[in-house]
DNA sequence: ATGTCGATTTGCT
DNA sequence: GCAAATCGACATA
């Protein structure tokens, strides 16, 4: 399954929470001296900028953290979270707009057996990819990507031409974001129905 | 199958 | 200090 690398006119038009769904069943790819995975994207969710208030960048908070989320889109925004896990974000939209795309799950395809190495589970298992905090340890992801371009040669994403239907799209309210208020009840968490490798 | 809890660092108050 | 865009270990049923 050879799929194309993605136009960087894709992060830049468009709506975060349209960006977020399109991204369902594109192909997220790494490739650094740790070896080379790629893994279908089967799980995320909007963050749409200023005006949201579950997004880092909420009233236009700019902190040496949240900075990534300022630059154009097509960078990638990892963080820490809770102390020990990296999230990977896409960040979309033009420079100072900071608007992003949480990756959440991934479904594998290619370097299962270095997966395997770095999320320390040797045996088979299906938890390998199937949340924000697995997938990006599953692909090497640290905070070193942290602002690096989708653009290049160490982590990008193709587009496999796959077009998915309405109703094989799962949408709900995001998660973990309670904080948010009436923000937490928006429909911006995106899944491919019935896809086993979505988190829990 | 479901619930509780600790880990561990960053960024705000 | 405290809560956070989470995960895995362990308990209980």
């Amino acid at each position: 399954m050879q799929g194309r690398v993605l136009d960087p006119a894709f992060y830049l038009e468009g709506s975060v929470v349209d960006q977020a769904r399109q991204l369902l069943g594109m192909v997220l790819v790494t490739a650094f001296h740790g070896g080379r995975t790629s893994a279908v994207i089967t799980e995320t969710e909007a963050y749409a900028g200023v005006a949201d208030r579950a997004s880092h960048a909420h009233g236009g908070r700019r902190t040496r953290r949240t900075e990534p989320m300022y630059a154009e889109g097509g960078t990638a925004y990892v963080y820490l979270c809770y102390g020990m896990h990296h999230l990977f974000n896409v960040v979309t939209n033009r420079r100072d707009t900071p608007e992003a795309v949480l990756v959440r799950a991934l479904e594998p395809i290619e370097g299962v057996g270095v997966m395997r190495v770095r999320r320390n589970l040797p045996n088979g298992t299906r938890h390998l990819t199937s949340g924000p905090g697995k997938l990006t340890k599953a692909l090497g992801i640290s905070r070193s990507f942290n602002g690096k371009s989708l653009l290049d040669d160490e982590i990008w994403i193709e587009n496999s031409g796959m077009k998915l239907a309405k109703n094989s799209i799962e949408v709900g309210p995001r998660i973990g974001i309670d904080y948010a208020g009436e923000d937490a009840l928006l429909p911006w968490r995106f899944s491919i129905r019935g896809n086993r490798w979505v988190s829990k």
